[in-house]
RNA sequence: GGGUCCGUGUCCGAGUGGCCAAAGGAAACUGGCUGUAAACCAGUCGGCUCAGCCUACGGGGGUUCGAAUCCCUCCGGGCCCA
């Protein structure tokens, strides 16, 4: 791990947003710390959003520190003020321990948390643990006495909550950034971790932080924020079709993962690489110029989104998602052999119905509609005015038509689409 | 506790007694072009047994031939005062 240099490594991938000062990466050389970051724990899964901060404590990992990853069951229970949001609702206590599992597991995927990982074994930590049973009047008199309402009020968190004219803010999220400050002190002290890293939406977070350890014990800490991953557009990164894209198999397939990378802008796709994925970055280069010259290949996509399913789940299923992707997507499915179909029914969405319910006819629009393709019948016959549905590959022109035993590949499935590459496959039994 | 303003479809936001399934914008979906891209152009965007009907404008009740629009009350929220 010697040859790997942190500092040039996050800074080639664009991943350095801001930085409290110019030294922190020459004294992460001289000395391995501990560097953590927060997760939000208002779901039992993580999701694409929290990526780009799995991938950098990885990155920290790798050069030898100790990453702390703090699914914070204290300050979940408060939120974080962030842009505009409203006020959240607070979580009981059952739901966030069962979110903070679920999270574990996948924090598992990119974290090494075996003892073979040595000193930089990384840990879960839960802040409940020392927030949980602080007083009010010790943290007033150890955290809140350090702070004037007046920079609490200065942070643009706080302050275009101030500007919305029908929102306030609690108290209690007010008082998110002095928990946040809290857990890095806390840190600190406990845990020797002089690094906190996140969002260019904590940097005010991060610098109550190592302001706090400053005033309370003298001592250096810094922190790193990583850029806002957006999409081409600017707009934000991380929904599909149905919302956020989940790292959880059971909430986002890892046939719909690669299938959310695989559509990654032209414009976007090399900084998604680097960010993303551990591929060396003379590789990257390469796909950079592939991109160029031969966009329509989308060699720079399908890596990309090859090395995030494996990441996320595993090659297998990596391998699985990219072989059901060119099955659906080469045009030819009338000509599939069997065992290729079945490959790729294991992958997409899919929804079963009783073979006799075939055996005399079944409108199109109530199949859909059954099959979770289309929200309602309006919905189903809309999309077929449009042209936008279609059964087996072929366009679906008559709201009346019906299906039947013949429509049946392989005398089991129907593959459903909706649009260029919405595929849902019934099985029929 | 008092005063005052507000609560509209996925989101933002008009509408203040009938012409309202409700302007406009955004998001989203589909089609066209192309490359499972972006941009652009076009269409759609509550549901159903679809030229008709049902459900919907925070909840409940009321006034009225008729209410998102008026009244009462409850819930939620903003601001000011105590």
């Amino acid at each position: 791990m010697a040859t790997f240099n942190l500092e040039a490594d996050l800074t080639a991938r664009g991943l350095v947003f801001q930085q409290t000062d110019d030294e922190l990466f020459t004294r992460l050389e001289a000395q391995p710390t501990s560097v953590y970051c927060g997760f939000d724990p208002t779901a039992d899964s993580l999701h694409v959003g929290n990526l780009l901060m799995l991938c950098t404590l990885r990155r920290f990992q790798m050069a030898g520190h100790r990453p702390i990853a703090l699914a914070g069951g204290a300050t979940g229970m408060v939120g974080d003020p962030g842009g505009r949001s409203e006020e959240r609702n607070l979580l009981n206590a059952e739901q966030l321990s069962a979110n903070l599992s679920g999270i574990n597991v996948q924090l598992a995927k990119f974290l090494d948390f075996s003892d073979a990982a040595g000193t930089a074994k990384a840990v879960q930590l839960d802040n409940a643990a020392w927030l949980g049973g602080m007083s009010i009047l010790t943290f007033l008199r150890d955290v809140g006495k350090h702070f004037t309402v007046n920079e609490m009020v200065a942070k643009d968190s706080v302050k275009s909550r101030f500007e919305r004219p029908d929102h306030g803010i609690s108290y209690t999220e007010f008082s998110y950034m002095l928990l946040q400050a809290a857990d890095f002190l806390h840190l600190y002290e406990n845990e020797g971790c002089t690094v906190q890293i996140g969002g260019s939406d904590q940097w005010g977070n991060i610098t109550m932080g190592t302001s706090l350890i400053r005033k309370v014990t003298g001592g250096l800490s810094a922190g790193v924020t990583m850029p806002l991953v957006t999409k081409a557009d600017g707009t934000k990164f991380g929904k599909s079709v149905d919302g956020a894209v989940w790292l959880d198999r059971s909430r986002t397939s890892p046939y719909q993962l690669f299938q959310f990378f695989v559509g990654a802008d032209d414009q976007m796709v090399g900084a998604y690489l680097r960010y993303f994925t551990f591929l060396d970055l003379e590789e990257i280069a390469r796909l950079d110029e592939a991109t160029e010259q031969h966009p329509e290949r989308r060699e720079a996509q399908r890596a990309l989104a090859f090395e995030v399913t494996s990441l996320v789940h595993s090659r297998e299923d990596a391998t699985r998602a990219e072989a059901a992707s060119t099955a659906l997507f080469s045009g030819t499915l009338a000509q599939l052999d069997r065992a290729t179909l079945e490959a790729v029914v294991a992958d997409v969405p899919t929804s079963s119905l009783h073979r006799n319910e075939l055996e005399a006819t079944v409108d199109v629009i109530s199949f859909m509609v059954d099959a979770g393709l289309v929200r309602s019948k309006a919905e189903a016959r809309r999309s077929i005015e449009q042209g936008g549905l279609y059964v087996n590959d072929e366009r679906v022109i008559d709201a009346e038509a019906a299906l039947s035993l013949k429509d049946l590949l392989h005398d089991s499935y129907v593959v459903l689409r909706k649009g260029r590459r919405q595929y849902h496959v019934v099985i029929v039994q």
